[in-house]
DNA sequence: AAAACAAAGTGACAATTGTCCTTTGGACGG
DNA sequence: CCGTCCAAAGGACAATTGTCACTTTGTTTT
C-alpha cells in the first residue's frame, strides 16, 4: 500500500530498506469520506499529506460574491495541504474537501524538519519537489493569462485525460477560472 | 557589495565566514547594460542568477499574436532564470532582459547540486527559497482569476510600491495579463 | 419505482476588456 | 534647439465571457 509512496520518494533518489521505513514512520496515516474536509478555512493546518488514494480539491471561497475558485486537484501520487499556513503555522485561508473517499499520508512541520536535519536524501527530495511544483504553477499561470478559455480547457484535457470524467465540470470551470456556462459551451462542438 | 547576497542567505540560516565564501566561490559576476538579453528564447539556460543591482524582465511572446506576458520583474535581492529550462537542461521557452543596467551573480546547475551536497544549509536555503516562491506564485494566480484588472493593480500598488516609478506602465499591464489601454483607464480616476 | 437532488446544457442580455487608431507630452541625440 | 522616438491617454467599437433564468439529464435515496 506504501509502495507507491516508496515509489514516489524514489524518482528523486533511491533509498535503503531502512531509510524508507524511517522516513514513513513519521507519517500518519488517515482515511476520509466523500464530502469530508481534509483542511478548514480559519483553522490551523498541521499536516502536509500524500494523496494515496481518492481525489480532493482545494479551493478559496470569495466571501463577497459567493464565487469560488480552484486552486488544485489532489488525486494518487499527489502532494497537498495550505503551504502558506501549514509552514508558518497560521490560520488556513483555504479549504481542502474530498470529492471520494481519500485515503492519505500526513506529517507535521516538526517531523518534516527534523527528517530534512537528519536525512539529507528527505532534505533533498522536498527541494526538487517543491522545484517541480513551481515549474508546473508558472505553466499554469501563463496558460491563464495567453490563453482563453478553450485553450485552457484543451490544454487541461491534454495534460489531465483521465481526470475529465473523474471531476465534475462544475469544478474543473472553476479551476479553470470559467463560469460552468462559459465551459460547457466549449465542448459542445 | 555581496553583503546583500550574504543578508540573503542568512535570512534562512546564519552562515559562517568560511561557509559564506565558499558558497560565493561557486558564483561569478555578470553585468548586463540595459535591453541586453540574460536568457534568450531557444538557447541553453546555464545559469540561474541572483540580482545585484538592477531590473529585469522574464517574458514570453506569443509567436502566433504577438503578445507578450511577464512572469517576472527581477530586481535586488531577488533571483532569476528560466527555471524548467535551468534544471532540464533544455532550451528556455522564456526570454529575460534588462530594463536597466544589472549586476548579477550566477551558478551553474552542476555547482548547484555540488553545494547542495556538501552544504546542508545550502540544500536548505534552496528547499526553503522554493516553497516561499511556490507560495507567492498561487497568491498570484489566485489574484489574477479572482480579481478583475482593477484589484489586480491595487494589489500590485500594494505589494510593490516601488516598482510603479520604475517599471514602464507597458511592462505592469502586461504582469497583470492586461491591455496597457485597460489599465491606463484604472488610474485615471 | 417515484421522488428529490445534483449536474449539465442553453438562450438572452449585460459587463468587462481587447483592439485599433489618434493625440499629447517628455526624453534623448545630432 | 529641433526632430525623432516612445510612453501614455483616450475614444469608438467589437469580442469574449459572465449572469440569470429555465430546461433536461442523470444519480441517489427511500
Amino acid at each position: 500500500m506504501s509502495q507507491l509512496f516508496r515509489d514516489h520518494l524514489e524518482a528523486v533518489s533511491p533509498l535503503t530498506d531502512k531509510e524508507f521505513e524511517y522516513i514513513l514512520s513519521h507519517f500518519r496515516f488517515k482515511k476520509l469520506k466523500k464530502h469530508a474536509y481534509l483542511v478548514q478555512e480559519d483553522e490551523y493546518v498541521k499536516y502536509e499529506y500524500f494523496v494515496l488514494k481518492g481525489c480532493l480539491r482545494a479551493f478559496v471561497g470569495d466571501g463577497d460574491t459567493g464565487k469560488e475558485f480552484i486552486f488544485q486537484f489532489g488525486v494518487e501520487d499527489w502532494w497537498i495541504t495550505d503551504r502558506e499556513a501549514f509552514f508558518q503555522g497560521s490560520k488556513a485561508s483555504i479549504n481542502i474537501s474530498c470529492l471520494e473517499d481519500c485515503e492519505l499520508l500526513g506529517i507535521t512541520l516538526t517531523d518534516r524538519e527534523k527528517l530534512g536535519e537528519e536525512l539529507w536524501k528527505y532534505e533533498h527530495f522536498m527541494q526538487v519537489k517543491a522545484n517541480l511544483g513551481y515549474i508546473s504553477l508558472q505553466k499554469r499561470l501563463q496558460m491563464m493569462i495567453i490563453g482563453n478559455a478553450k485553450d485552457r480547457y484543451e490544454q487541461f484535457i491534454r495534460q489531465y485525460p483521465h481526470l475529465i470524467n473523474r471531476i465534475p465540470k462544475t469544478y474543473i470551470a472553476s479551476y479553470l477560472g470559467v463560469s460552468r456556462e462559459t465551459l460547457s459551451r466549449l465542448y459542445k462542438d
